[in-house]
DNA sequence: GCCAACGTTGGC
DNA sequence: GCCAACGTTGGC
């Protein structure tokens, strides 16, 4: 089981507008990068992944899970281009700030902190547990 | 709104 | 296959 982060712009895409499509889950679309791309491929249903939202609020906002395996992405006009759907699970009852990331020895690591262009990233086992932590959630609600 | 970092494109 | 030019992202 691996774990995930998918970023958005909220005034683009928000984690509430997420949640409004239930658990039919929505495309994950508009990635045009490669290295993000193939995340998306390796993914696996029922993943979890933390939700993001960059430039406003630039804090992890709540739980998604992987809900459809890559396929090609709806908007794009070229083939490359693949996504999967997710859905919501939860919110981060305290959503986590950037600068707390930042400010944590135990996520000095995270992709979010060294690579903040990249828009779908991995996350490890363990930040996936102190970014629960921190927010308020418990693990098992968002592994549900 | 600025700009640094990064990825992609295309000419050679 | 290199690299300069360009576009985009996202933190500040």
């Amino acid at each position: 089981m691996a774990f995930w982060l998918f970023k958005s712009e909220p005034f683009k895409w928000s984690f509430d507008e997420q949640k409004a499509c239930g658990a039919a889950g929505t495309e994950w679309t508009g990635v045009r990068n490669y290295q993000a791309r193939n995340f998306m491929r390796s993914m696996q249903i029922g993943e979890r992944g933390f939700f993001y939202h960059s430039n406003e609020g630039k804090a992890v906002v709540g739980v998604v899970e992987v809900s459809a395996l890559a396929h090609p992405d709806s908007t794009a006009d070229d083939p490359r281009w693949e996504c999967v759907d997710i859905r919501a699970v939860c919110d981060m009852p305290s959503p986590v700030s950037l600068d707390v990331v930042k400010a944590e020895p135990r996520l000095k690591d995270m992709v979010l902190a060294t690579n903040s262009r990249l828009s779908v990233q991995p996350v490890t086992e363990a930040e996936f547990h102190v970014i629960c932590e921190m927010g308020g959630l418990d693990p098992a609600k968002a592994l549900g």
